[in-house]
DNA sequence: AACGATCCCTGTTGGC
DNA sequence: TGCCAACAGGGATCGT
């Protein structure tokens, strides 16, 4: 599951390939991961025969900035991927429903089994009404100070995780490293989040730098074959690094307790029940 | 307003 | 072996 590890290694491997770049060649063959703009022909149009400026991050979506004042988003979802071909000619992938050529010769693609994932190019207006407007500070970027984040979690009756995951509070966090963070941190992702002490949110805010800088170390978290992979094809290698998400029933590295699995926030969470409390 | 539940989508997995 | 339901999940949306 892409989440901010694994989208940093991606912004990190396009920026050379694309920074400065004319893209010559957009194909969009399947109009549902261009949902986002009115027009999925857009996507097309407006990047078409464009300069390309910065390649950046917030969150877990890429925002690359477009000759004519426009922004290229792209997010990956749950099964994107993003692919660069070196050569165009280099046999299209199954599911790579997007394709941008550069005037360099690498091809981007974007592939996603699942299509969760989208691509949109916005004007300003566009990009100031999208949800992406409510999106909350980056977790790696501009982290909150633990005064901050405390007054977000008081008088919060949500289980502790379903805040992280939730994007307008903070930007990155997924599934995976969400579960990372809160073993990290020492507290149950079930625990109230109007609960959370003082210590306990210090113990947060340590946490997240920490997990994601290893994530982004080892190029992301790579489940299975049909996860996500890096943009030459590598898989990442965080998996082996993983505490507990995936781990129930196997022993807690750090006690020997067998972790648990529950769900919250309607997602599987895994927990160590004597290292969190 | 806050929060929980449901839906989108398809490759993989597990049960019978 | 083959079939099929269940499962995975980021984010939008809807109901309470």
């Amino acid at each position: 599951m892409p989440e901010l590890p694994e989208v940093e290694t991606t912004r990190r491997h396009l920026a050379p390939v694309l920074e400065g770049a004319r893209i010559v060649d957009v194909t969009l063959t399947r109009d549902r991961m261009a949902r986002r703009n009115t027009r999925p022909v857009d996507v097309v149009d407006r990047l078409e025969g464009r300069l390309i400026g910065s390649v950046g991050r917030r969150g877990k979506f890429l925002l690359i900035d477009v000759e004519g004042d426009l922004t290229w988003v792209i997010h990956l979802g749950m099964s994107g991927r993003v692919r660069i071909a070196e050569n165009p000619g280099e046999p299209r992938e199954t599911h790579a429903h997007f394709t941008a050529t550069t005037d360099r010769g690498p091809q981007v693609r974007l592939i996603d089994p699942r299509t969760f994932g989208f691509v949109a190019v916005f004007t300003p207006d566009e990009l100031a009404t999208d949800s992406l407007s409510l999106l909350g500070p980056d977790a790696w970027e501009d982290l909150p100070k633990a005064p901050t984040l405390h007054s977000r979690l008081t008088d919060r009756r949500v289980p502790l995780k379903a805040l992280l995951l939730d994007q307008r509070e903070l930007a990155g966090l997924g599934n995976i490293y969400a579960d990372e963070v809160l073993f990290r941190a020492g507290v149950r992702p079930d625990r109230l989040a109007g609960s959370v002490t003082s210590p306990e949110v210090d113990r947060l805010l340590d946490a997240i730098p920490v997990v994601l800088a290893a994530g982004i170390e080892s190029g992301g978290t790579s489940l299975d074959d049909l996860a996500y992979l890096l943009p030459d094809g590598r898989a990442g290698e965080f998996l082996s690094q993983l505490a507990v998400y995936g781990r129930a029933g196997q022993p807690c590295r750090r006690c020997g307790s067998a972790i648990e699995r529950v769900i919250v926030a309607q997602r599987s969470s895994h927990f160590c029940p004597r290292c969190q409390t």
